[in-house]
DNA sequence: TGTACATCAGTGAACGCGCGTTCACTGATGTAC
DNA sequence: TGTACATCAGTGAACGCGCGTTCACTGATGTAC
């Protein structure tokens, strides 16, 4: 039965925010085709109607999640958020980066772009709000801090000891927070941001 | 055709390593236990004489692959071997951490297992060489470290963009070594480290 | 505006295929005498 | 030490099963007049 254009505009999104949920929180391999129009609340043959490939939504899917809200002035707070219990928690509806970043690598490299394009997306943003007396430093801040964001989260949602998962998300947060402060009070470390961006 | 007990134990060891190997190059799933036997140099069919099930290969070989060699003296140096060109190239012989741990969160519980064993290992690897004043500012360090340096490969590894992926590990690197370095020179950085440890 | 027809989004059965796992069989190893 | 037999590691065909994908069909939508 023939629907409206809107309503294919609708399903169209409903497929993709399915898809975007469900390999956040299975990987892209666990998650079918069928899973996720069923999640979209259609039948599974419909599928290829609005995607060429399984292959073809990984690389959809990744590039809408990955467009999400920078950060805001505010660094601190959004680390915060960012390594706290409540995002540790929403792995479906957390940062795409930290939940398929590994399995990424192995995927199609239309899949890869879209990550790197989010990646480089997320570093600029940071940079604008990293502390450091020259652009090279604020990059560069910007690249350990969310190397250490990602790769805490990671870890944090691995551990099944929920103490030392809890240690992670604070410790390293507090890490973050002690390096921020003495970036900004040791002008000295302007000299060690050998800038080599693109 | 039976085989000799010794063998029989040179067998394990190469199904075992030929898992390691595999499932850090393409993942847990994408890895058949026909292609774990082959790379062992045996047939599938023989599997279940070594392994309960996949499930179990998964757990085993992890635990097995990451038993690595902790940082020795020189924690700059184990960065620099950690944060190179090198290990990023090298997925299949590389930290089973930055290779596999998003992809264990979803595995048995005894594969998470296995990866706590060898995350809390590691911290406390790392601490024992982290700089710091008390022993609860060097575990914050070593935490904040770790979680950088396994965010870093991972992001460089999934980035298709040669100079961005050189960037994250060169920056990375940089940014720890002048972090490192101000935390040895700054005491005032015993305040941060609010130890929660296990 | 109303009508007749062409279009095409959605359905669900069906297809190959590859996976994890099982099993009857083989023949070298280990052991009892 | 030598021999006969039991053991059991390895083989490869076979099994269910679930996957991605295809396809004939249905019927509501969109459009030409």
């Amino acid at each position: 039965m023939r629907v409206s254009r809107e309503q294919v505009a609708e399903n169209r999104r409903k497929i993709l925010e399915a898809a975007g949920r469900l390999f956040r929180e299975r990987g892209f391999e666990a998650v079918t085709v069928a899973d996720v129009m069923q999640a979209a609340g259609l039948t599974h043959g419909g599928f290829y109607g609005y995607f060429k490939s399984k292959t073809d939504l990984i690389a959809e899917a990744l590039a809408d999640i990955l467009v999400g809200p920078g950060p805001d002035a505010d660094l601190a707070a959004y680390a915060a958020g960012y390594l706290s219990p409540a995002h540790r928690a929403n792995v479906a509806g957390g940062c795409a980066t930290a939940a398929l970043a590994s399995e990424t690598l192995r995927q199609a490299p239309e899949a890869r772009a879209a990550m790197t394009a989010g990646l480089q997306q997320q570093i600029d943003d940071l940079s604008r709000h990293a502390p450091g007396d020259s652009a090279a430093a604020r990059r560069q801040a910007a690249i350990g801090t969310w190397a250490a964001m990602v790769g805490a989260l990671i870890l944090s949602r691995v551990s099944d000891n929920r103490a030392l998962s809890d240690e992670i998300l604070d410790q390293t947060r507090a890490w973050l927070r002690a390096k921020g402060q003495k970036a900004r009070m040791t002008p000295s470390s302007r000299t060690e941001a050998v800038s080599r961006s693109k």
